[in-house]
DNA sequence: CCGACGGGTTGACATATATCAATTGATTTG
DNA sequence: CAAATCAATTGATATATGTCAACCCGTCGG
């Protein structure tokens, strides 16, 4: 693994409070893999045997049952997914594919299970993030149970917006197919939701939206920080 | 605090593990009280000054946004709620109310981070605690986005049916109102779900439900581990 | 006993969302 | 360049779900 990957996972919340030789033990069983576009990283179902880290590109977690399938979220640099599977020694709730090229890092999830135990740093960070984890799910679970299709695409459009620094125009950092999934809709019906939203100053030029009115659309979309501030 | 229920807390998987003098401090700040039904606990939006116990009766976890209100969860004794806020001293997500007359311990939030960090075998039942919860709630997401509302019913009914100990006839854990609130629908729809399960078998009686043909709903209903199954 | 109340149900209807088919437009590929 | 491909869009239509109003039927308190 390159010196500057080393210290770029270094530095996540995860493990930046703990000890140096724990850190170094725990990444000597590790592994850095490259993988193309659209490969399937993991199944649900399968046993938890690495924690995955996802150092470039991006991957996609998602679901699927009775021959439906949904996207459930999307995993960027640099940080971890299935945490939850490895500390518990469960099956895979969700399956990851890349969206692109990507490098992923993978620790046996039996190496960081031990360092747990091991490095009381470590395990507030596990804690942490699994309760950060924990509170994203139940946001996103308020957004789909309280608010109709419409009302979370312009909100998901507020909060994409801050993100990208809060600027009237701003891209959508994925193809609109996913978005759909994500937001819990068909394709078909993102693309009139978008139409939906002209009348509050949203506009769409391919993956380019504009907010011609701020006003207006928070007005529609009344934002709420328990369900769309992702900090807290 | 009564030794009995001294006792029953302490069996709980969050405490069975650690050590007696660091069990003993943190019930020293805790206190029990006595609620009557629908006594608001906690409103979302506020500071997580304490970890929650219910002892006896019954909490009902909700959400609110724009006039609407949703069910998330019940908790039933003995367990815990609203363990990542705690973790996280960060605000509630969701409100929670007694549904029935019931029992609640109320252990000071920074009483438990403290002995976190002094007790690494709390420390672990921490993490697999959250890892549970938060596992629980992609399960639950996963069956709100992939299946309608007459799938959800129907794998409700025999979640519910395995829980009362797999006999074909049980009875419904809570009002039938709250019921449809949990599973994403209006009572009404709930009523017509109710009968839309009726060529599968279902029959039912107020709150006493009757499976005539398993094979026929569970044929129609597809359970799956990966969203059924609460223990793994 | 009566009447008020509340949960549950039902029917009629409105709205939201999905589905299917066809088209466009951009991109890739031979 | 032309054919093939695929995401995105659009229109027509079907299905799912919500809303509103009425009603039923227990329970509870006068």
């Amino acid at each position: 693994m390159p010196d500057s990957e080393y210290r770029d996972i270094r530095k996540l919340d995860l493990f930046a409070q703990m000890a140096d030789d724990n850190f170094t033990s725990l990444m000597r069983g590790a592994y850095v893999q490259n993988f193309p576009a659209q490969i399937e990283l993991i199944t649900e179902g399968e046993p938890s045997d690495f924690l995955h880290i996802v150092v470039s590109g991006s991957v996609d977690l998602f679901s699927t049952w009775n021959g439906r399938e949904t996207s459930m979220a999307t995993v960027r640099p640099i940080s971890t997914f299935i945490l939850a599977a490895t500390i518990k020694d469960a099956p895979y709730l969700m399956s990851a594919r890349t969206l692109e090229k990507s490098r992923i890092a993978l620790i046996p999830s039996q190496d960081v299970r031990a360092i747990f135990d091991a490095d009381s740093n470590f395990a507030r960070a596990i804690v942490t993030e699994l309760a950060q984890c924990y509170r994203s799910v139940i946001k996103a679970q308020k957004d789909l149970k309280l608010r109709t299709s419409l009302e979370r695409l312009a909100n998901y459009l507020l909060r994409q917006q801050r993100h990208a620094g809060g600027g009237a125009a701003f891209e959508l950092d994925f193809e609109k197919r996913r978005l759909a999934s994500v937001l819990g809709m068909t394709p078909e019906n993102l693309s009139r939701a978008f139409k939906g939203l002209q009348p509050y100053g949203v506009s769409v030029t391919g993956t380019r939206i504009s907010i011609d009115n701020q006003a207006d659309l928070e007005r529609f979309a009344k934002p709420n920080p328990l369900i769309d501030d992702f900090s807290t």
